[in-house]
DNA sequence: TTAAATACATAACATTTGTTATATATTTGT
DNA sequence: ACAAATATATAACAAATGTTATGTATTTAA
């Protein structure tokens, strides 16, 4: 890799931002009074499996801030067939594009497995971005880190392999799933969604699964993926083309 | 394709809009005075062909209203290849994303051409988003739109193969650059570019293009490219994979 | 708990795309 | 106008990915 010296570590951080939302971290900074603010107006949530947090076309309602588990953006291409950008999990706020923009959602959003969510109404929501100019002009910041996200997203479907997009996917996954925890959670996604995720068939997404683990780079146990080697799996970004 | 009666060129509309920042539209819908406030602080440049609007990492100086020319928006994937993802043509406004957010260009952009444009210094900008309330809200709606665009992108390039990709994007390029004139005019972009566009190599490219010639899809014309048959070009838009 | 439904793994073959190489055309700078 | 540089076209072959098919594992719902 770039620099395999002392600050190995940040570069990756850095790197894995350059993929990430970071909707997580929306609320922080925020002054003890102000994030008080905040929490009064959250609703706790429990979404179901498979239910919709919102629909491309959809008028928003409010925002969600997940507390437990995962949830898919997605939208539809014009030949219908869904196409994933984004996993959100815990801490992560999403939501607030269509709010701040007063205009239907351009996207879909599931619940991967049953959700705990906290729900601000669209009213509090836009009363508190008045109350709390920096929270305003945090999420137009965010926004343009979105933007570019999605942007770094764009290269890397047009320019990476298969085996170099899946090891990217891995390793981004993996650590935005483990951001708070120590405990080492493997990737649980079902290969229909990997697969819509990195841009493949599942059948194709399969052989280089198989490949990864006969060269070590990951175990598997049921659908779980665990990264066994990610500096093997960083290399393989480096491959050029696609 | 899917409506073929009366309102065909309707949906083709809404259909390309999809995949068009629309940033052309931002100055439209303001009243006689605020227009004028507009023209009062735009100041005309020319750019030479190959310079830079602005840089990935810069710090924004201002905004452009691009009046003759084209230009492409660009970011560099970690491996560091350029990858296009959007042309931007006569009339689009462009560079407001990170003024608006207050943080550094996410992207880079290039002149294709020498250029005419109209650039609108940061605090004048920032000083009319004040002034005129509609157009703050008009921006940031668009963000949200282009948000969206870019999804569509990502589906596309996940989703489609070559050929659908060339024809989706010479289709969208022939309606963005002949807009406003009812004088065909060809798309005019170097064949690395183009490549870069679809996400392919100028090689597989030029080998597409052939096929479409053959079809009688296309023409071209020295590196101009015209497009023969719309309908038949529609048609493999509905290809499913890649 | 069991049957049905769904998800997953894998292989063989077809197709698409990448790569390398060479020749021709076009543009640019002097 | 000319030479050099750059861009384009094309072909043959290699590699990657899509597709179809079949069997096994896992989950779900009764």
């Amino acid at each position: 890799m770039y620099l395999i010296n002392k600050c190995y570590i940040c570069f990756m951080k850095d790197f894995f931002s350059q993929f990430d939302f970071q909707s997580n971290l929306l609320f922080e900074d925020l002054t003890e009074s102000e994030n008080q603010a905040v929490q009064n107006v959250m609703e706790p949530l429990v979404i179901k499996k498979g239910s919709m947090l919102f629909y491309e076309g959809g008028i928003p309602t409010g925002i969600y801030q997940i507390k437990q588990g995962k949830a898919k953006k997605f939208k539809r291409g014009f030949s219908g067939e869904e196409q994933i950008f984004y996993i959100y999990t815990q801490e992560d706020v999403l939501g607030y594009h269509a709010l701040l923009g007063q205009e239907r959602y351009q996207d879909s959003c599931e619940a991967l497995e049953d959700l705990k969510v906290n729900f601000i109404a669209k009213e509090d929501f836009l009363r508190l971005l008045n109350e709390i100019p920096a929270l305003q002009q945090k999420l137009i910041k965010n926004i343009g880190h979105e933007f570019g996200v999605l942007a770094n997203i764009i290269a890397v479907l047009a320019q990476k392999n298969q085996n170099a997009r899946l090891a990217l996917f891995l390793l981004l996954l993996e650590n935005r799933f483990n951001r708070n925890s120590p405990i080492v959670k493997g990737i649980d996604l079902t290969r229909d969604d990997l697969a819509n995720l990195i841009g493949t068939s599942p059948e194709s997404l399969g052989r280089s699964l198989k490949q990864f683990k006969e060269q070590g780079y990951i175990e598997t146990d049921k659908r779980n993926i665990y990264i066994k080697d990610s500096l093997q799996l960083e290399q393989l970004l480096q491959v050029k083309t696609d």
